[in-house]
DNA sequence: TAAAATTCATTCGTATACAAACGGATTTTG
DNA sequence: CAAAATCCGTTTGTATACGAATGAATTTTA
C-alpha cells in the first residue's frame, strides 16, 4: 500500500525561498539597515556599533572589539582603520602585551556617539514599529534564542 | 520639583548594543549563514537563493530576478555572472525587449538545486532548532511583519 | 507623436564579511 | 624551561551589498 507518511529522502512540499527563515532574516536586516542609513548619514550601522561598544566598555584590543561587535579580525581591522582615518577612534600599542593594539574613542568619536545615541534608539523603535509592544517583547525573546 | 517622566532629548537608559534589534538580527543572520556554509560547500546562500527562485518561477529577467531575491541590480549582476561562469545558469537577450537579459537554470543548475533542496530544508530547521515548534510559528509570523 | 519619465543592464566606488595563511608574541603544557 | 598551542594583528582573495551615474530601450504622457 502507498504510505502517506513523511518522505525519507524527499519532501513533496516544494522549496519556497520566501518562507525560509534565512531569507526573511536577510530582508529584515536589509530593512533595518535602510532605516538606519536614512536616519544617520555620518556612519554605517557597523561603524556606529563600534562606537557604541567602545562607549559602553571603554578601551578594548582590536580583536576583542571585533568579538564584542560580531566581526572577525579581518573585518574589524577595516572598520577601525576607516574610523581612525576620520579621527573618531585612537589606537595605541599595548605596553604589556606587544601583540595587542588598544582601540578607544577619540573626543570626536565620543561626541558623535552622544549626538547619535537618541537617533539610534529611534531607529530600533522604527525597526520594531510593525509589532505591538507585546509582540516586540516576544519577538526579541525568540530572536535572542537564535543567535 | 524633579520630574521622573520620560526625558525630552535624552534617555537615561544607556545604549546597549547587545539589546538592539538590528545587532541581534545581524548575529542571527551570521549564525544562519554559518550553518548554511557548513552544510553546503558548493554554493553560497545567496547563490542558492537564485537557483531556488529560478526553479520556482522559471525564466526571469536579471533585474526581476534581483527583485525576487532581494538584491539590487549591481549585486544580482555579480551573482549571476559567477553562476554563469560555473555553467549553473544561462542568459539570453530578450528578443522583444532589447533591454532585458533573461536568466534561467542550466541543466547543471537544475540538477544541483535538486540535489541540495533537502539539505536546504534541513538548514532552515537547524536555524530554527533553538525554538519549539510553537515558538517557531510565532517567530516566523512576527519576523514576517518586519520585512 | 514627440518629449518626459521609467526601466534595464552596466560600471565605479566604498563598505562589510569571512576563509586562509602568515609572522610575531604570549600562554600553556609536558 | 623548552616545545606546543594559542592569540594577535595583518594581508590576500572572494563574495555580497548598495549608492550613484551612464547609455540604450521602452513606456507614459501631454
Amino acid at each position: 500500500m502507498t504510505n502517506s507518511s513523511p518522505d525519507k529522502d524527499q519532501d513533496l512540499k516544494p522549496y519556497h525561498l520566501d518562507s525560509q527563515v534565512g531569507f526573511i532574516l536577510r530582508r529584515a536586516s536589509q530593512r533595518h539597515l535602510s532605516i538606519f542609513s536614512e536616519a544617520v548619514t555620518e556612519l554605517t550601522a557597523t561603524q556606529f556599533a563600534v562606537l557604541a561598544k567602545l562607549c559602553e566598555r571603554g578601551t578594548l584590543s582590536q580583536n576583542a572589539l571585533g568579538r564584542e561587535t560580531a566581526m572577525d579580525a579581518a573585518t574589524i581591522k577595516g572598520v577601525v582603520d576607516r574610523l581612525v582615518i576620520r579621527n573618531l577612534l585612537t589606537t595605541k600599542r599595548d605596553q604589556f602585551d606587544k601583540r595587542r593594539t588598544n582601540v578607544d574613542l577619540s573626543p570626536m568619536g565620543r561626541a558623535l556617539f552622544a549626538r547619535l545615541e537618541s537617533q539610534a534608539k529611534a531607529i530600533t523603535e522604527q525597526t520594531l514599529a510593525p509589532l505591538s509592544t507585546a509582540e516586540q517583547a516576544v519577538f526579541l525573546e525568540l530572536l535572542g534564542k537564535l543567535v
